[in-house]
DNA sequence: CATGAATGAGGATTCATTCAT
DNA sequence: GATGAATGAATCCTCATTCAT
């Protein structure tokens, strides 16, 4: 990648991380392109240049946080480690990127956000694909402990949404509360609280 | 109430459940007054006799959901049941009512939901502290707990959030898995994750 | 007129009156039916029974000044006194007849009020006429005075058109400044600014 | 002021310009961006680059001409003529101004006009200081006038408005008339009579 | 006759997207 | 490539008017 290429790119991480902040602040559909061009310090047209429309600078957002979040899935699943101590990192590494990234969490809510199977569905299309392989991942993590005897006789996914519903509860609680207190200092109580209603 | 007043309220229902329904299917923003009025059989203006904007239509629908799942919750809180079994009541009665309005529970994400801090202060205000009374009234019984030794000893709204995040991410499943299968299916696997994760 | 006939022409009075003050406040545009409705006391539909739109309510309360300023005038105008003298009683009456119905004034501007050429023809067509049977009235004292050469020799309606502008800029101003003190203090002034302005 | 910003202006002159003759021809409320857009040859959503609301087009509007009227009598009452020469030019200045800007005439009337103090308080916050400025401007001759003993021992205000008064029924009664003969032609005739009214 | 709920056309305003400079 | 002015479709809301009760 040459310097032009790597420019681009670089362009290319501000709009993306105004954006998320915008996103964040006001939703998808209240978030205008002005609010963001002006917090890129981009003019408005530029930002076509980029993306090739609001929809899709969103969803390279959601795109790249679900990437991110499969990154870190995947280094822990194709870890050696037991399943439960997978589990213990999967929370553990999840909280730390999420909480750095909590606009990445305000914004993505694919059970119910912004985007809906009636109005956008090829965007869910783009999205639910990559959401869906994180939850395989996890998934596997758990049928593996069940069937180790480790973890309780139960439809695996239910687990799996389960521990993604604990965390994100977790830090909606942490952004309702007004992000005082470091969100790490529950995350210990929350795999407990898994782990031992997990467990067989 | 005379027949009159009857037969206003009953209007107002129909198109709150209409409303319930557009706003379920597109979110707050992509749904128009021309959608619901058609949905509800209403003309655009007649809604406005009965909801002063669409803010104000969508906010009644947040309340009505709130109170009712307030009605549940006191009605269990209230009881002479140990805490215990007063939390497998909650989700058991929760889950029952958010199967039969999953569009509630859609349109309804009070931490990250459509109406944000920044651009929509006053209907955070409106909503926001019946939120909140619900989230004590579910708290005052993990205090108990804690205090009976039932319990573990964590922060007790951690345990009311991880129980409605768990909730949450439950009926998310069966919503995005296509709401086959009787959601109820799941309460029994829920409560005892739930139960032997926060017992002591 | 039987008892029916009077019961009806006395709540249409009720209507006008009502009218006319909120037109007043509002300008016709910004007055609502509802407003007025409220003001009178009656429904809206009522005022249906009654005026045949809001223009026809609107100009009925113009007609109906106009009438009572040409019963005006035209006592003043048939009666046996010299032209000067007429003018000064003209003066006087009008001023304790606008002192007494400022509203009328706030709403009537012939000349560049709210209905216009282009979208109310026959708005103006009902009310100009009437106007300009006043005007023509007091055009035919000034030629009178003109001739008897008691006036300057100018275009009559000049004088006309002069008499009424201090009139009305008088009464603006004692609107304007809020309606403190008595108008009729002023008669006295603008009298006889106008007559020396206007004698040969 | 580069080119980029001496189009701009030009641009705004020409929706002032097409505001102007809309507002005139159907008034405030009944002429409608449309209109002005078409009549402007821009699209209805290019106005709003340049004034923020239908109101502040309109205000502004009014300010320009006040500001003119302004510049025009400052530039009168700053001159070494006497009080009655002052009054001469006012008169002069004031009709050739109104003359060639009829339509600033028929929008303006700041005493009734479409902006009223219930629904409009800011607008005419906006507007009536600059209004009062002229008036006083104008005031200030008169007071002069009288102290040199030129002028009719009255309220100086009276005069003032009496002046505006006459100036105003004046051109009324042109546009009235169809706007046919030189206005100009009225003017001696004018001039005249208020010298005689107001003189001592 | 009176009422006031319902209608629906109409209008101000916003904003994603395009495109001339 | 970048800019930001212009576009115009889309949407909320208002209100004169009608009409069933």
């Amino acid at each position: 990648m040459n310097r032009r290429e790597r420019e681009k790119q670089r362009r290319r991480k501000e709009i993306l991380l105004a954006a998320m902040t915008i996103f964040a602040e006001k939703g998808f559909d209240t978030a205008t392109l002005d609010d963001i061009a002006e917090k890129a310090e981009f003019s408005k047209g530029a930002i076509y240049g980029y993306f090739k429309s609001k929809d899709d600078l969103f969803l390279s957002l959601i795109e790249e946080g679900l990437n991110n979040l499969s990154e870190i899935i995947k280094s822990v699943v194709e870890s050696s480690s037991s399943p439960i101590k997978q589990i213990e990192d999967l929370i553990q590494k999840i909280f730390v990127y999420l909480e750095k990234n909590k606009d990445f969490f305000r914004i993505f809510a694919p059970e119910r956000g912004g985007f809906t199977e009636k109005k956008h569905p090829e965007a869910l299309k783009r999205i639910l694909p990559k959401h869906q392989k994180n939850i395989e991942m996890v998934t596997k993590v758990m049928k593996e402990g069940i069937r180790m005897g480790k973890l309780k006789k139960v439809e695996p996914r239910v687990l799996t949404f389960t521990l993604f519903g604990i965390i994100h509860s977790s830090i909606g609680r942490w952004v309702m509360e007004g992000e005082k207190g470091a969100l790490k200092r529950d995350v210990k109580a929350i795999t407990t609280i898994f782990l031992d209603g997990a467990r067989r």
